[in-house]
DNA sequence: TATTGTTATACTCTATAACTATA
DNA sequence: TATAGTTATAGAGTATAACAATA
């Protein structure tokens, strides 16, 4: 038997666990992308929903920030949530450019619904494991995660990329 | 001190697991994204070059049905690794309709380099974790995988997806 | 008539730049 | 002149439908 050519954890074949991780992670996110139907909702609004819980009366600027996106595409965003009555936007008085975004009540709803969702979620993906089996899985995600510098609650998706890649 | 909500494995806040998945999977994809362009390729191109080599001789409808995707997808690809000399497309004599999709030389030695990338993208991406628990890690990832039915080695991005969600 | 690969087209998503209104 | 939010525009990526060649 020749010797396999990169360390492995395996030490044999198959996937690295990066490439489980993205793989994972993509279906993760299409199977959530089908939960949050159910709150009429997609991926990106229920994550600016969160963001907006996290830290009311914040700015469309300071929010955009935290997600790592052009403020530009949260205007869309931040419209489509507004006008479905999940969040309010107030003008500052002080300085009358700023919106300080909130939740309303029925957005609350909607965020507790989420929570339920999340759950959810987690019971359909990690099927395969046992209580004590998610425990050590969540224990070593949240290292790496943390490792890796990810801001906890932000996915990623937000983040903006660099330069376009060659065609 | 309230009861949380919902299950969770560390029995109170922080995001779930699914979430980590996600979000893990979208920064291992990010990355990919990057150490790629060594080879002057991008995801889905080294993902091709993956397909063919897994099986060579293939025509397109094959490896696209391996892959989930639309076979009008495969032709950019396809042409592009042609004209890039990784790939090399024979019309089958008995059915001229039909390509048959085979690595070049050139496309072996990239293939390889491909490898060595994985290894280097896993390492960077584990760095929180020592061996023992990278190896721990990624029989739960592939236990996980391989309950939710995913294909080994194949990403979801080249999965087609459903229905186009509301605006 | 059915199938392989191709081309044409449309749509979604997102980033960049230009604009307005306030300061 | 600078900043918050908006609008306009352009680009990447991908899906669907129509097409040509072959069977």
């Amino acid at each position: 038997m020749p010797p396999t050519e990169r360390g492995h954890p395996s030490s044999g074949r198959g996937p690295t666990s990066a490439f489980l991780l993205a793989q994972l992670g993509a279906h993760a996110a299409q199977v959530f992308g089908r939960l949050v139907t159910e709150v009429d909702l997609n991926p990106p609004q229920a994550g600016l929903l969160r963001a907006v819980a996290t830290g009311p009366g914040r700015s469309q600027q300071e929010i955009a920030k935290q997600l790592g996106t052009p403020p530009t595409r949260l205007v869309a965003l931040v419209e489509d949530l507004d006008q479905r009555g999940l969040i309010e936007r107030t003008r500052n008085p002080a300085d009358r450019r700023l919106y300080a975004l909130y939740l309303t009540d029925v957005g609350q709803k909607v965020l507790t619904t989420l929570g339920r969702i999340a759950g959810q979620h987690d019971d359909l993906l990690l099927a395969a494991l046992d209580p004590t089996e998610r425990e050590q899985l969540h224990t070593l995600l949240s290292r790496v995660a943390a490792q890796q510098g990810l801001t906890p609650g932000v996915h990623p998706g937000y983040r903006t990329l660099g330069p376009p890649r060659k065609k």
